[in-house]
RNA sequence: GGAUAGGUGGCAGAGUGGUUAUGCGUGGGACUGCAGAUCCCAUCUAUUAGGGUUCGAAUCCCUACCUAUCCUCCA
């Protein structure tokens, strides 16, 4: 199947074509372990982790990695503000990390790699940067000089004459030029450090990444993922400093930029205060409704975050498994083919297909839903087993369905249940109500057809 | 100020020149003892504003206004 890729070098949807047949190196930019992360965070993550299923439901051997930034800044000031070791901070928020995106469905990683345990490639790098006359040693670090790399600007579409140095600009008046960034950083005092050719210190954020791929993937890989705000400058210094030793015009084949979750106008983001964790969103929604939420939007949109749109996924999702514990149950007698299921699954992988258009893939299961229950109490074996099996392959990509378990096995609610309907059939209503409200209560879910009921557990 | 995306009905959110997407919501109907689920019909008479191109534009061009992201750590 031939696949498109919304490549934002360029903003063109272009043809997927890996470097090794049937193989792909994805990377994508992994989360600063000093914090809890939040639902905004969460969408790159989902994004990616249906990507990578998707492209391995394809017959694509995936090899997806990850980043840990755990040495930083930021890692450094909580360890000071909790006064504790900083090693600690990373392993509180570490484990956090792994928890929170398990129970958001996501389980695609290949490898997450540590920036602490890529030290001697780090070094390595910088050394090799400034043999190559690229980067300069100051009084307070190792520094990338922007100028030397003329395609400095190309994936954010930035001229370096242009660009207006912030206020905040780290104070180092050896830099050549305010954009030049840090690749490594000399050490403060009672600040972690390893030791280098340029003394104790740390490397800077920008060169961990590219000291990871070349270690794992080679100076040049399929695909690169990561959030918008990523783009400037992190990107194009990724870029910068690997084309500058590989000489290749690429770093990455394909960038992939899922834009941000807002919270009304603002994008959600730590440093506004304005986030909603992982965990706190689970405690209100299901996994499948907020996978749906997030891949029911073209990943390179903004997305408004809100409780309304939350609560909209939920009963789409609602519908969705409904759908699915009711084709599960179905024991009609129909004949094969009142439903196209074949049609819809490759409208489906077609969607996926063309530029990874989650949405569209959407509408079409949405479609299938509707249309099968339209025949639900006459479908046929074959036709059910087919919905089945799609289903199942929608979920394993997408995690948007919620498997409801048949209400099978236990011999009480069984007895409840024929007692129920023994007072229906003498009309005796406020009995078989008052059962009904006894086995909601318990979890267990009724509904009648005709005088059979089925039941489920909630 | 520069860069990159956008501005679609009550809400979310598709649609890149020509049959009123889709979901949620709302109203009605079928089914049900009542519910629930499901289906059907309807509703909301949508395309930021103003020009232009065209037989025809949400879709192309121009102008204005507005929004987000980046230019500083950030998914």
């Amino acid at each position: 199947m031939k696949i498109l890729i919304k490549d934002s070098m360029g903003h063109k949807t272009v043809e997927f074509k890996p470097m090794r047949e049937g193989r792909v190196k994805l990377f994508v930019c992994g989360p600063t372990v000093y914090n809890l992360i939040h639902i905004g965070n969460a969408r790159l993550f989902i994004v990616f982790d249906a990507f990578a299923k998707f492209l391995r439901s394809q017959g694509f051997e995936v090899f997806y990695v990850q980043n840990i930034t755990d040495i930083d800044d930021k890692i450094i000031k909580e360890a000071k503000e909790e006064n504790k070791p900083w090693k600690e901070i990373v392993a509180r928020y570490l484990s956090q990390y792994f928890k929170d995106t398990s129970s958001l469905g996501i389980d695609s990683v290949s490898l997450f790699a540590r920036a602490t345990n890529y030290i001697e490639e780090i070094i390595d790098q910088i050394k090799r940067l400034i043999l190559a006359g690229v980067a300069y040693e100051t009084t307070d670090g190792v520094y990338f000089e922007v100028s030397k790399f003329t395609d400095y600007g190309r994936l954010s579409g930035q001229q370096l004459d242009k660009i207006r140095p912030g206020a905040r600009v780290e104070i180092s008046e050896d830099k050549r030029s305010p954009s030049d960034f840090v690749l490594w950083k000399k050490m403060k005092p009672g600040e972690p450090y390893w030791e280098s050719p340029w003394g104790k210190g740390r490397p800077g954020w920008h060169i961990e990444d590219t000291a990871i791929t070349e270690a794992l993937f080679g100076p040049e890989y399929d695909i690169h993922g990561g959030g918008s705000d990523l783009i400037f400058p992190h990107h194009e210094a990724e870029i910068a400093q690997m084309r500058s030793l590989s000489k290749s015009g690429y770093l990455s084949r394909y960038w992939m930029h899922v834009a941000m979750l807002n919270m009304k106008e603002d994008k959600m983001s730590k440093s506004l205060g304005n986030i909603i964790t992982v965990a706190d969103a689970l405690k209100k929604h299901s996994v499948q409704a907020l996978r749906f939420f997030m891949l029911n939007t073209s990943f390179d949109s903004p997305l408004h975050y809100s409780e309304e749109s939350l609560a909209a996924a939920e009963e789409t999702v609602s519908r969705i498994s409904e759908f699915y514990r009711k084709l599960d149950s179905a024991r009609g007698s129909g004949k094969a083919g009142m439903v196209d299921v074949k049609r819809s699954r490759d409208a489906f992988m077609d969607a996926m297909a063309n530029g990874f258009d989650t949405h569209a893939a959407m509408t079409v299961v949405l479609d299938l839903v509707t249309e099968m229950n339209r025949t639900m109490d006459r479908i046929g074996t074959r036709d059910r087993k087919e919905g089945i099996e799609f289903m199942n392959e929608v979920d394993s990509i997408l995690g948007i369905v919620r498997k409801i378990g048949t209400g099978k096995g236990s011999e009480i609610v069984e007895k409840m249940i024929s007692a129920r309907n023994e007072a229906r059939k003498k009309g005796s209503y406020a009995l078989s109500d008052e059962l009904r409200s006894i086995l909601l209560q318990s979890g267990v879910a009724i509904q009648d057809n005709g005088p059979d009921t089925e039941w489920w557990f909630t």
